[in-house]
DNA sequence: TTTTAAATTGCAACCGATTGCATAAAAAAT
DNA sequence: ATTTTTTATGCAATCGGTTGCAATTTAAAA
């Protein structure tokens, strides 16, 4: 077991002070050229490596950023990580990454942990059922900047990073009534939740805007998980009369709902036209191939962390900015075109 | 922006030492109970949160585990991300998580990066093209124990955890073998990794304990992208005398294959029958369902997680444990049925 | 009652890097 | 040659817990 090696034995070798090492170590423009060299020459040699307990102790900043999320595997949630990641390395900063599985008791302890960690910021979507943001409440008192995004609390603090739900949702029910939808299945989760509320919201309006009136046993609401969805979708195949359009909020419940049907003897599209949400891998792998709504995860972490970054550098210039909306589009594949529409 | 609380705070107020605070805090059994009480309480009430980097600082322990995985978004990775969790969460210690994209490069400086973190121990799976293990050393070297898993290195020090690759390639063949196929083709990467190795050992061995000769040209190995893959199905769907059997070193991988054959006009699996690796959540959702190898992600990482942090408790009576092998199980499915067999 | 042992608590020195302020040395200005 | 600036380095306190050892108090044993 090799001693560690402190900026001290490198003083002692040098004849130098501790201070001198540690500033030269910085690049600290106090400190001569060559001292700063053979300083740094030295610390090669001996194999030292900077104590961030000692440095981040003194400093009172961990030069660590919270990231909490509600699941992990999920390709947009991935995808946002990557986002994140790639500004943070570059940046400088480490990374915690705490998820809850979905579930509030779990988000809220992460939270505590994360603040118990004295993470210098933190980017955070919420659980699924999450109302109550009480737990974020040390972050702000603190004045540690948080950042949402997806599921996020309107009207909370801290910024948030979202896309416009309610025009992704207009947009995939607009879509499958120009091609000729009528009945459209919604089938999404927890309307409390913003990103589901908002879809909703979109939903409705596009019916509203085609003079389709809104049908409440066409809107299902379950947890997302792969029973509930491949039990909606066995209700759906039994309706009569039968759907002629679905819009679910995520793909693997699209997916679900296109094998169910399919072995019903329910053609896609041409029984039921689906469109599904986010763009994940299974959307390609789905037969039909699924018609979804790109949601740019990389673009939603990178655009997250690099604001988070700025605030914790001080450059923000107006770090008033509360929200931040990407784009989103809609990619249409063969599950929602009925007729030969290209 | 209030003041932090710290150990000489609630000395202070209680007319306690530091000392005396801080073994409270630790349940150490010097401290009597009512003075421990009294300590916890005004603790809660002050809001006070222990400092990590002052504890850290002092023990020359950072009660951190590193993992560095090839790829996050993956659902063998996150299951064991999921098992790794469950048992350090329980024995406190928190998670460093890098990931290498499968680049060498970046593994590299992940480890340079977790070694400089003074992470107390490593968990471990390795890039696509890793041969050199020279990274770890300073772990080694200094005792930091490291725990392998899925990608391993043979010989190496560290213990590994894995499954018994040879046997699941070889039953998946020989599955294929007892469904009549005489020319199965082996998508696969890399040889030089050992989980592609085995894999093939095993799909030689049962060719081989068969009387089929192996043919070079049912072989194909490339870098498991989409791309190389759906280009790797075309080359398949070309060939003459058309392959009847296809097994896959990942669910992906099959998964785009059938798709391209099934677009071909080639009947899965009755003109090929079809198995995959890793029993992902495309291998219910791609049509016909997928046969393939069930891969225990969560006791993958539980056991991984277990083994270390009993290393870094000293608990394990014999740590000269080099192996651990779990069970994998091949997990029929229509892909791969030739003739209505269940 | 005295002695001995056990139970509590405090003292003070760490752990290693950072930084305001002082000092010394070298260069520039007078 | 002397004073003023500039440049380079060191001093020493600080961040907040931890822990070996000593000291004090209390309980048990003699």
């Amino acid at each position: 077991m090799r001693k560690e090696i402190t900026i001290y034995d490198l003083a002692r070798e040098l004849n130098l002070s501790a201070a001198t090492i540690s500033r030269a170590l910085k690049d600290n423009p106090a400190i001569n050229k060559n001292t700063k060299k053979r300083i740094v020459e030295k610390a090669e040699e001996l194999g030292y490596r900077s104590n961030n307990f000692a440095s981040n102790l003194r400093r009172q900043k961990s030069h660590t950023i919270g990231v909490m999320v509600h699941e992990l595997n999920s390709n947009f949630i991935t995808s946002v990580l990557a986002g994140i990641e790639k500004v943070t390395t570059v940046a400088n900063y480490d990374l915690i990454i705490g998820h809850s599985s979905e579930l509030f008791s779990k988000e809220v302890a992460n939270a505590h942990n994360l603040f118990h960690k004295r993470v210098d910021g933190l980017i955070a979507a919420l659980a699924f059922d999450t109302e109550n943001l009480d737990h974020f409440e040390p972050f702000f008192e603190r004045h540690i900047p948080v950042v949402f995004f997806d599921r996020v609390e309107e009207g909370s603090k801290g910024t948030k990073v979202t896309i416009d739900n309610y025009k992704a949702g207009y947009e995939a029910t607009q879509h499958l009534i120009e091609q000729g939808c009528k009945r459209i299945v919604h089938i999404t989760s927890n309307l409390k939740r913003n990103v589901y509320a908002q879809r909703y919201n979109g939903y409705a309006a596009a019916l509203k805007d085609n003079n389709i009136p809104f049908d409440e046993s066409l809107l299902f609401i379950n947890d997302l998980k792969k029973e509930s969805c491949i039990a909606s979708a066995y209700q759906i195949a039994a309706m009569h009369p039968l759907p002629d359009g679905l819009f679910t909020t995520n793909d693997l419940t699209a997916a679900l709902c296109i094998q169910v049907l399919k072995e019903k003897g329910i053609k896609i599209p041409e029984d039921i036209a689906v469109v599904g949400f986010n763009n994940d891998t299974i959307s390609i792998i789905i037969e039909p191939k699924l018609t979804t709504v790109n949601y740019p995860g990389i673009d939603i972490g990178e655009v997250a962390a690099r604001h988070l970054v700025n605030q914790l550098q001080g450059k923000n210039g107006t770090n008033n900015t509360n929200s931040i909306v990407l784009k989103s589009e809609l990619i249409i594949r063969a599950s929602s075109l009925k007729k030969g529409n290209v």
